[in-house]
DNA sequence: ATCACCACGGGAAAACTTCCCCTATCAGTG
DNA sequence: CACTGATAGGGGAAGTTTTCCCGTGGTGAT
């Protein structure tokens, strides 16, 4: 697609950092990979108060970044998820392959359990949202820096959309030898908690049907099918059917 | 209320910019409501390096701006279009009936057909990309400030969209094109048969909202949205508000 | 056998949709 | 200037859907 491999975004290893005060020894070493340049100089503002962390490198999509990991040897990775070029969770893979003691960790725009599932499954070590308070989003990344693998850290705001309705527990995936699928997964994405009867009737809701059509295509009473909105919406923390088809569109089992 | 010119170049800022503030005379004052705090660190951080904009205020939504616009008498705003809250182009709009004077543009993470239809609709000055060069966003916003009324600014990113050989030209809007498109009229594509009130109906429901919720909103009845609705969905040949919404989704009104 | 979970559905109140109606404003036209 | 059409705000009434709470069975796991 495009070929961005400009020759920005590679001078502050050595270079200067315009807000300044550079230490060099302290703090986390840092390498973020967003391409909202905008955003990347709010954490370098950021960074550049307190000694904690060191923005040692960036980039603007995920290529490079092997190469630019080499260049900087960071302690984390801060990786955005929607980005143009080439996909972040396959890209980290790589990485953890390759660096396996490089932890990573995803800052997005949004919380979505897509998202969220993958991040953990490509062996990320948290999800942090772009919301959050920068002093939540710099405490995440301390913490990282300092966890033992296998811990999976979500900042506050994330932390509360796994809530709906089960004990989300975080952390810990490795020891998990009970007789539940081997998924192991820190958060329940809500879309894992539907029964597939309920996922039926997501799809045939993200089809545009109405109660009494997809009664009359599952041969049951209306009454039936608002039962299973009912428990859907519910687990989905969802309140109209509106946002259902939404949510059906986002997940993949409707199309726009 | 033609009430501008800030005369008085006080001290509204407060004590908000950790970033010393030197000059005061000078720079565009802008407000700018974003709710990812990184993002307006950012920023600041950036406008502070040079002395042409000064960030006097700022929000994590579009609550409270006009509030916000009396407290700092700001020069220019730059709103964010995917936020919690309240809508952004509702909001703008009615800005741009208290606050004639005061141009705004939308510093967007996505450059969608109906977001900038939308910004440009409610009276905008310019549709700025997240992923824009700083110092694109920092000329456009000087810019936006020295423009006259009716231009629409883009940043290279955003008008480099607008090419790919079809429609959406922006800019000029002062002859509205009230009787004849001029360009032939190759397909009315659903969407242009929308009013602007309607297109922020749409909007309003592709994000979730009821119908009473829209109303209080806008601060009309709930009739009144029934009536748009009735419509919107007419016009496009849509039975229910669920179709409704993939409609918003897939036009890039309203967000997956 | 008990518990938990699921699919299935009823009842009632609240919310929403639909279809019609009316008013007012404003732009453009005869 | 009056007329027309498009747009916006809103009412009434009937019908449908949602929401919340409840109960029935069936099934698999302890």
């Amino acid at each position: 697609m495009k070929a961005r491999k400009k020759s920005d975004s590679t001078r502050e290893s050595g270079g200067e950092n315009p807000i300044g005060s550079h230490r060099d020894a302290n703090g986390v070493r840092v390498i973020c990979v967003d391409d909202h340049a905008v955003l990347i100089e709010g954490l370098r503002a950021r960074f550049a108060m307190d000694g904690r962390i060191t923005l040692v490198g960036h980039l603007e999509s995920a290529e490079g970044l092997l190469a630019e990991i080499e260049r900087c040897s960071p302690d984390v990775l801060l990786l955005d998820i929607e980005m143009p070029g080439p996909d972040v969770f396959e890209t980290a893979d790589r990485v953890r392959h390759e660096h396996p003691g490089i932890p990573f960790v995803f800052l997005s725009a949004h919380i979505r359990d897509g998202y969220l599932a993958a991040a953990y499954k490509c062996g990320g070590s948290g999800y942090f949202s772009k919301s959050e308070e920068l002093n939540d989003i710099v405490d995440g990344i301390e913490r990282v820096a300092r966890s033992t693998s296998g811990t999976f850290i979500l900042t506050p705001k994330v932390r509360m959309h796994c809530m709906p309705g089960h004990s989300e527990r975080v952390g810990t995936r490795r020891c998990t030898p009970s007789t539940t699928p081997p998924s192991g997964m820190p958060v329940e994405t809500p879309l894992q908690t539907l029964t597939s009867r309920e996922l039926e009737i997501v799809r045939l809701i993200g089809k545009g049907l109405s109660r009494v059509q997809i009664a009359e295509q599952l041969a049951r009473s209306p009454k039936t099918i608002d039962g299973h909105q009912e428990r859907i919406m519910k687990k989905l923390n969802i309140v109209t059917r509106t946002e259902l088809m939404r949510f059906a569109i986002r997940e993949g089992l409707a199309e726009a």
